[in-house]
RNA sequence: GCCCUCGUGGUGAAAUUGGUAGACACAAAGGACUUAAAAUCCUUGCCCAUUUGGGAGUGCCAGUUCGAGUCUGGCCGAGGGCACCA
């Protein structure tokens, strides 16, 4: 018998795949489109499992794709700007040119023997300028659209990587790279307004029918919509000030304020800043700490203006006004109105500085003299009291009256807000996209003109400077524009997340040199038909992409792929078991072996390993394993079985040597059955014919179904199940050769998106045509089928029995069955209950 | 604190959407072949009963239903998202 040589048969597949350009997308207008994209690694050095898991599931959809007659666009490409390439470059004393170029090489040669079915044509690499120029050319059109500005803010700055984060890069108060606790500091910063998006990039969220719910709810509460109205304070006897304009939710409480707070930042505090006790408030601010945590459970703290404000709707009244630690100038307009009685922050702030605690709203069914706030604010719905003429009404009434009430008497508008900031794209580093602006003596920004582009980034740079490499090179810097004018250029390079919110449009013309995208090839390729990636990418990347989209859409009539992805699927993570030695130290997989008692032991000095718990695959854990390795002992196709056998593509997988040593065991039985059906004479006509065929039919019914849904771990099942089968009529000669050949010919036609090499390799030998079976709907039904007979809901016995055939019948031969007459014997049946060809059920009376 | 998702054997998981719970695998135990091991194959897998059978059973407690892993309400547990957002 053939042995199946995995390392000859993998390497010649891909060879061969490599050699004829066998997936390399062309465009043709008259065959349907699938746009199947992954998301794009970043060349860290090496692929790891995750990276494996991702390509595979991308890579069953694209090959199944093509075999259902698909004009396939599947590319690859690397998100080779950032930071970690700085950090290596000054340990290791490469340039990140070449340490990115190394391990762009690596990893293109480990995806390659995946076997995946790629169009290596379109490789592109975000750190390329002839990737980069065509993002500087965007960024310029958003400069012209007014999607781009710079303003001085408070930024989220990373003290040990001399850089400014976005707030999705802060985890936890910590740089989401580097774990230190980020401080704020005021800077000037380039700014894309995405902001101006926020009900559209919700809108059209509603319609997005493929993407997962979770990350769909995630989104909309990034983007953070609340309803509510905006009120004016006039300040008491200070004309000069402007009236105070608040944002609220709640303007049904506005009988219960009793102050008014403001913001650090709003324009108002200006006028204490040469105060000793403001100056000394804000000190007290910002010793507090900066991380989000600390923040939120900071006490609230205030500094008395000495100011009142006039109630809107009852002068009388007059609101003494705070400058607070905890309103935000970045959300609403910076100040509120404090109601203590049902807001918590406000009721602590309240008792804090003795302020008046007047309750307006109280839960139904309970008396006003009964009703008292002490430490919980009470923030449920209710009934209005003490409030005028909103006094009887629920909350809703009460806020839908008291709005026109302030718009018809000019106090205040009807007002949205949105939680979404404007997305922060400058980054203080080396390794990014030039922003293509220069600035005069007067600071003034000019865009780089677009036949200079692109800025490239200079080679020679000293990467041990803290803070911007760029801005401390001693040449680069100085440029001059065509009048000969001086000027000096930014030397702020773009977030690294917009290189990644374009390059699925890139790959749809990526030799292209004259623009970002070529219209004809966008116009038949976008959108994505199926992205793929982890769901730690559910906010940022995908937002991003979504605005990007928006912004190259905005005045642009010809460009109209404003949703980018049109379904969305997200895969689970790659888990392990951890291992510890007895000095609390991680310990590598390889590092342990089991000794004979079956525990496990170190390999090296043979001490006690303590396993911990199965979690995510990393370096830190050292819970990782080698996918080259892995490769190289048991083959691609049987690493991508395993990775897709063992849990629905959604949820985590657990990686399991046992596994993927099984998954090796099943590709070697499916050749040796190749074999063994190929090797059989002819023969006449069995009884096992029609069994054999139908469950073949019955299979690819199945496949077909499940891998439609995603759920590839059941694809796997139902090969296992029609293996045994197949199996069975071999070993015992129960089916005839020449419908055993034709029935094996479709499986392996099933077995290509799955186990591509092995599956090529054996239907080389049988036909060279590929195809996806279909399946034969008459086939599916059985001529006999199984109902379960109960007796007041619990199973007495099941019949074999023609299918369709009639209750009457069913209900005789039921009672026959001696289990079902034991249970029904002296007892009244009131009723039967029959689900056709499923079961029957006969309900008794004592 | 608010919002969301998920709880099925020793393990990963299936379950035509309200109709035989545990398909398909992994691990374990026993057996066959073998001088032996590996490989391969078979059997077993909660409780009671010698078998035909009977009972319990999908995190817990109720409910709807002839019938609930699936629907409803409450509770417990795990994971994730957001968090001075007015």
């Amino acid at each position: 018998m053939e042995r199946y040589n995995i390392k000859n048969v993998e390497k010649k597949w891909q060879d061969i795949w490599s050699k004829k350009k066998t997936y390399a997308a062309v465009l043709n207008n008259k065959k349907k489109k699938f746009y199947c994209l992954e998301m794009f690694p970043y060349p860290s050095g090496k692929i790891h499992m995750g990276h494996v898991r991702n390509y595979t599931i991308g890579d069953v959809l694209a090959r199944y794709k093509i075999l259902r007659g698909f004009n396939v666009l599947h590319p690859m490409g690397w998100d080779s700007f950032g930071l970690p390439a700085e950090n290596a470059a000054r340990e290791n004393n490469l340039h990140p040119k070449d340490w990115t170029k190394k391990n762009i090489d690596t990893m293109k040669k480990q995806l390659k023997l995946l076997g995946l079915a790629l169009d290596w044509d379109r490789e592109i690499s975000t750190c390329d300028p002839e990737y980069y120029k065509h993002q500087q050319e965007f960024f310029l059109e958003l400069f012209k659209k007014k999607l781009v500005y710079k303003k001085d803010t408070y930024v989220n700055w990373d003290p040990a990587e001399q850089t400014v984060l976005a707030n999705e890069q802060v985890i936890d108060g910590k740089g989401w790279r580097s774990g230190v606790a980020v401080e704020r500091k005021k800077l000037s910063q380039w700014f894309f307004n995405i902001k101006k998006f926020s009900q559209n990039l919700l809108d059209e969220l509603q319609k997005l029918e493929n993407w997962p719910d979770k990350v769909k709810l995630m989104q909309k509460n990034w983007i953070g919509k609340s309803y509510g109205c905006e009120i004016n304070f006039q300040i008491d006897k200070e004309k000069k000030l402007n009236k105070i304009k608040v944002f609220t939710t709640r303007p049904d409480t506005i009988f219960g304020a009793s102050f008014i707070a403001l913001s650090v930042d709003h324009p108002i505090a200006k006028k204490f800043e040469k105060n000793n006790n403001f100056i000394s408030f804000k000190t007290e601010c910002s010793k507090m700490g900066t991380t989000e945590e600390a923040l939120a459970n900071a006490e609230k703290i205030g500094f008395n203006t000495g100011l009142f404000a006039l109630h809107p709707l009852d002068k009388k009244i007059k609101l003494p006004i705070f400058i607070a630690n905890f309103v935000l100038m970045d959300y609403g307009t910076g100040a509120i109105f404090g109601c203590p009685a049902h807001d918590q922050r406000d009721l602590d702030f309240a008792n804090k500085y003795n302020l008046k605690v007047l309750p307006v709203v109280k839960p139904k069914n309970i008396d006003t003299t009964k009703f008292v706030i002490k430490n919980e604010a009470f923030t449920e719905d209710g009934i209005l009291f003490n409030s005028n003429f909103l006094n009887g009404l629920t909350v809703n009434e009460a806020i839908k009256k008291i709005i026109k009430v302030i718009i018809k008497k000019n106090l205040g508008t009807r007002k949205i807000t949105y939680r979404l900031k404007d997305w922060g794209v400058s980054r203080q580093r080396y390794w990014g996209c030039p922003i293509p602006i220069v600035y005069n003596k007067k600071g003034d920004a000019i865009p780089v003109k677009k036949k200079d582009l692109p800025v490239l980034l200079p080679d020679n740079v000293d990467l041990k400077v803290t803070a911007n490499p760029l801005d401390k090179h001693p040449t680069w810097k100085f440029t001059k524009l065509s009048t000969g004018e001086k000027v000096i250029r930014e030397t702020d390079t773009l977030d690294t997340f917009v290189d990644s919110s374009w390059y699925f449009v890139r790959f749809c013309s990526s030799k292209y040199k004259k623009y970002g995208y070529k219209l004809a090839d966008i116009k038949y390729w976008m959108p994505v038909d199926q992205y793929i990636g982890g769901v730690e990418h559910a906010i940022l990347h995908l937002l991003y992409s979504r605005f990007f989209m928006r912004a190259l859409a905005y005045n642009n009539k010809k460009f109209n792929y404003i949703e980018p992805f049109k379904s969305l699927f997200t895969q689970g993570m790659v888990c392990h078991e951890t291992y510890k030695n007895e000095e609390n130290q991680w310990l590598y997989p390889e590092e342990i072996e089991k000794n004979s008692d079956g525990n496990l032991i170190t390999k090296k000095d043979k001490k006690r390993v303590v396993i911990g718990a199965s979690e995510a695959m990393s370096k830190s854990r050292k819970n990782i394993v080698d996918p080259e390795e892995m490769i190289n002992i048991y083959g691609a196709d049987s690493i991508r079985w395993f990775m897709l056998s063992d849990s629905p593509p959604e949820r985590d997988v657990q990686w399991s040597l046992e596994g993927v040593s099984a998954a090796f065991k099943f590709i070697q039985k499916l050749w040796k059955l190749n074999n063994e059906i190929l090797d059989k004479k002819d023969s006449p006509i069995k009884s096992g014919d029609v069994t054999l065929e139908k469950a073949v039919n019955k299979t690819v019914y199945n496949v077909t179904k499940n891998l439609d849904n995603f759920q590839y771990n059941v694809v796997i099942a139902n090969m296992h199940e029609i293996y045994n089968l197949l199996y069975d009529h071999v070993i015992n000669n129960k089916t005839s050769n020449k419908t055993l050949k034709k029935q094996w010919e479709k499986i392996t036609m099933l077995l290509m998106p799955l186990a591509p090499h092995l599956a090529h390799e054996c239907c080389e030998k049988i036909n060279k045509r590929y195809y996806w079976p279909k399946h034969d709907s008459k086939l599916l039904k059985d001529e006999n089928c199984t109902i379960v007979i109960q007796v007041d809901g619990r199973k007495r016995g099941i019949l074999e029995i023609p299918t369709n055939s009639k209750e009457i019948m069913i209900i005789k031969k039921s009672r026959e069955i001696a289990n079902v007459s034991k249970h029904i014997e002296n007892t009244t049946i009131i009723k039967n209950i029959y689900i056709k060809n499923k079961l029957l059920n006969f309900i008794t009376k004592k």
